[in-house]
DNA sequence: AGGAATTTGTGCGTATGTATC
DNA sequence: AGATACATACGCACAAATTCC
């Protein structure tokens, strides 16, 4: 059995600490030297576990002031995987549903394989700026939820994945190409008729790597595009 | 005055060093202690750095190792940041040259910062199973090579650049958008006049992270698609 | 305005653990 | 098994930024 490093040990504690509501967002934590003493370690390896925090972007910390709380733990990775920004770059993400209905897996079948056929469908349409830029069809399984309405849905479904269902998507595939959208989205985006779009067609995948959501994005180049890095 | 902490500056020399190739990619470094002691700093000091520096990639840590120049990409990672697939899944990559020239800047000017104006164009067809899918443009500094004739070009640029030119693309920027492709595209790629295009504009930066590349690849829809993978 | 107290940042040195060769 | 090299952990001193009186 190898050990965890006491730091990131410690780190751990404080992340759970945080997410009790020990230390509350925007409160500062006491200094380095007491909560050390407190804690039984070194100034240093305390230093050590705050930094991965900090790095996390749970904590800030201000020379000669403190460390703060920078938020609530629970939105890791609220846009982790959003890669829509706007021309000139950047743009606030924000989503609005525009329908949600239950489909007896006439659209997408096969797509998750191994699910049961039966899925819920949700069409969103996708903002940044809070200016309508994407929309889009999400599919997951039905055996998820029996019963589901609007105001129940989080504005992040991978919120609502992980805080309802008890999975969190870990992993995603696009398979990215172009064409004449379909009617409803280009009524929402306000779209002429020969406007070509991009399309994105996601595959997402669970802690434990199942399929758990298949979706397709479309927007309007002329609008926003999508942001790919890779090393 | 407000100074540059040391284990930045070491950082920044150590940087230096291996961009001027005091060590070689794939190269052992010489061990902390030996190497703080040439540095004449303490060896947290010089671990702090190297940390800094294999954040940025250019080194890798091994305990029980050493320390290690990242090497370039080895021979079976050419296509390590093709991202074209067949709507069926894979396919073969190629590349034909189209056209090369110098230009004066005209087009992509101030897309790589801090290089001089003028650049070479390179115009290729890209092949999947050696069928044309997709075309690109793409455009480097005039000063890595003052003459360059078609014969020289190696199929695969980046393997050029890391033979002929000394440096090797370790980090690519995506953006991706739509449009109705140029008339050169439509030409070798037989398009019907109408047929939109997916448009990838792509930024691409070396081993130290210099901007090095820029290019413009166009394809076709109904053949082919982009691949993007995240977690 | 200014100086003292507080708090994190930087830097040093050392000892021990653990992975690799 | 032994030697080597990076990882972890401890503790201390001083610098720099901020806060408070």
């Amino acid at each position: 059995m190898t050990r965890l490093p006491l730091y990131l040990k410690i780190g751990e504690l404080l992340h759970r600490e945080i997410a009790a509501g020990h230390w509350l967002p925007g409160e500062r934590m006491p200094p380095e030297a007491e909560l050390a003493e407190d804690l039984g370690v070194a100034v240093g390896t305390l230093r050590k576990a705050l930094a991965t925090l900090e790095e996390e972007g749970l904590l800030q910390r201000r020379q000669g002031s403190g460390t703060y709380v920078q938020r609530a733990p629970a939105g890791n990775a609220i846009y982790q995987f959003f890669r829509l920004e706007l021309l000139d770059g950047g743009g606030v993400p924000s989503a609005d549903v525009v329908s949600l209905k239950k489909c007896e897996s006439a659209v997408a079948t096969g797509h998750l394989a191994g699910k049961p056929l039966q899925q819920w469908q949700v069409k969103r349409l996708r903002l940044l700026n809070n200016k309508p830029a994407a929309a889009e069809e999400i599919y997951f399984s039905y055996a998820h939820a029996p019963k589901l309405v609007l105001a129940d849905l989080h504005e992040s479904l991978y919120i609502h994945y992980r805080e309802q269902f008890g999975f969190w998507i870990a992993r995603v595939e696009d398979k990215i190409s172009c064409e004449l959208p379909p009617e409803w989205v280009k009524k929402h985006l306000q779209l002429a008729g020969n406007t070509h779009c991009v399309r994105v067609e996601r595959r997402g995948f669970s802690n434990v790597d199942k399929p758990e959501e298949y979706s397709i994005t479309w927007f309007d180049p002329a609008h926003c595009r999508y942001l790919a890095r890779w090393s």
